[in-house]
DNA sequence: CTGAAAGCGCTTACAG
DNA sequence: CTGAAAGCGCTTACAG
């Protein structure tokens, strides 16, 4: 390696250019342009020359300049809850292998489920110009995504739909996963049961207890107030949303926990318990086997949602124009034990 | 919204630029820009009327552009094994966090253990010219990247070293954690007991293997070449490993699992055996304390290690130039249960 | 307080 | 087969 060749080049920060790349071998600005990309046209000797030029000075194209001038940065941006909820591992995954295979790459955050820092980092992806967004909404209000949309942004919502616009959105099916679940415990003999769910300002908790209510009312059950609780899916209010359930005068039998946040602080709640509680929990996770009793759960299908999500969005980038898609996806009721335990009075 | 004013403004795919905001405003380019980026000198008025134009015309500065200008893109890369598997959450949001504190961005992808892939990600990265990367390596050989590091790009691997360069790492301490773990066992009175490992090319499967050899040494015990076994992750093979080692004449009475993957299938093995085993497993995980018995772990503070790896990664930026550090993490032996049971003879 | 010119590192459109 | 000029949308350095 000739580092003499050009004085800075390798000075701490400073990246050879086209521009040096051109000078070393002695070629114009645009032959090099044509060599970095495998463009024909060009003599075996000219070609031989760039690449020397290329190594020596250790030359990696800019990839920001590239995209200033092509338009397309052929990137997507992800936005979720937290990175770190187990639920949104497989979700991640298959939007990024997706991306992947269109020579995307994936640029992603956590909202911490605050709409405000939802919108932030929303605007700040569009101010980086991503092709699209795929985004798990915290926020209700979406219109200030309607002038990035109309400039051509591609935007599909995930798991929760777009508040007061019309967007692509993939869901799963809310409403009849929950009807299907406390169905379930109906069949098994359960007439108290306790809904605990995600704060109310999620479209997921909301349709789950729309699923919960209807199933009850399907049954003739009355539903006392007292046994739906919404709010946060800490801990703490979990296990006291539980114990009020449980240390009723005529306490639940039965719950439907309305996420996995909420069905790991049950299954620990319920271990503690007095008597047997029957329980099924909305999403799958996975050591759901292994606790004893097993626990018996409304599975959603994350890898899939996350790969029709960015598949749509790449069809809407490939320039289907046809109006917004809301595609439903299943849910599937999994029996392993705790959602077949019979009522058990206090 | 006067959506004549400029005619192709609204044209899907077309932004506005600072230069029709200038044209709109009826001022400089210059202007547009100090009042874009809140800098003083700008009568109220003129900027009345910048503001005006940027909300009438849709105008979001292009990101994209400003940092060719400025050199610097906020934005850093993460590259790990696989973004669904549950122990990268919290790493990834920890890095996550210290970017946003930072005011950057963070781009990641997952190697799927292909050093090839691994490769291919972080050199699309360096195109990019992200600032920083944090690398979970799959590779054993990283010189590729020395040109990239001289060129500024500040480089931080986790969880297992850079592979022949010399880099900043943040390791945690797999030798001490495994070597703790079989002493532990050995305390309870287990003297041949079994290894399943990852693959033995990667850095925390040997280690591990290594902290295992040395308490058995150390408590004067033999190791039988039928109770090591590293290689895939995948239920069969761990399964089929643990069936080895459990069948044989004189079978194992205790299992360390080298990480999270191993204990997870061990467990499920375990469960079905015939008679008790005790098991401790490398890395915790979110139910452990529920399965029964409850799993005895070696936990790692993933969050840490990511907070630690993105802080350090920052000072780089920030132009410390010492030499690399060498970061470990101390482990923590959690006994549950699964560790404490006491040698069965078959 | 304001703005015209040059330039970041590429690609595009065109000419030889 | 090869290259000079213009331009992507900003910021910088400078002048008024």
């Amino acid at each position: 390696m000739t580092d003499t060749a050009r004085g800075t080049s390798r000075r701490y920060g400073t990246r050879p250019t086209m521009k040096d790349v051109a000078a070393r071998a002695g070629v114009g600005l645009k032959t090099v342009s044509r060599v970095v990309n495998g463009e024909a046209g060009v003599t075996p000797d000219t070609e031989r020359r760039v690449q020397e030029a290329i190594s020596a000075l250790g030359f990696r194209r800019n990839d920001s300049a590239r995209i200033l001038r092509k338009g397309r940065t052929a990137s997507i941006g992800l936005v979720l809850e937290d990175l770190a909820d187990p639920f949104y591992g497989p979700l991640s995954r298959a939007v990024e292998e997706v991306a992947r295979s269109h020579g995307a790459l994936l640029i992603n955050g956590s909202s911490a489920e605050d709409p405000a820092r939802e919108q932030e980092l929303v605007l700040a992806l569009c101010a980086r110009r991503v092709d699209g967004l795929v985004i798990i909404p915290a926020g209700d209000d979406h219109r200030y995504l309607e002038p990035e949309i109309t400039a051509g942004i591609a935007t599909v919502f995930v798991d929760r739909p777009a508040g007061r616009i019309d967007a692509d959105a993939v869901l799963c099916d809310n409403f009849g996963g929950a009807r299907d679940a406390v169905a379930h415990l109906i069949a098994h003999g359960h007439r108290r049961i306790g809904f605990i769910g995600d704060q109310p300002r999620i479209h997921t908790a909301r349709e789950r207890l729309r699923g919960y209510r209807s199933a009850m009312a399907a049954a003739g059950l009355p539903v006392d107030d007292s046994w739906v609780s919404l709010g946060s899916t800490a801990p703490e209010r979990v296990r006291s949303a539980a114990a009020a359930m449980l240390d009723a005068p005529e306490p639940v039998t039965a719950l439907l926990a309305g996420n996995n946040r909420v069905t790991v602080t049950a299954v620990r709640v319920l271990g503690a318990a007095p008597r047997p509680v029957a329980l099924v929990g909305f999403d799958d996770f996975e050591l759901a086997d292994l606790v004893r009793p097993a626990v018996t759960v409304v599975a959603q299908d994350p890898a899939l949602m996350g790969r029709t999500a960015a598949g749509l969005l790449f069809r809407r980038l490939d320039g289907i124009t046809e109006p917004p898609h809301h595609t439903e996806i299943p849910t599937r009721l999994i029996p392993r034990g705790s959602g077949e335990i019979p009522p058990t009075e206090g």
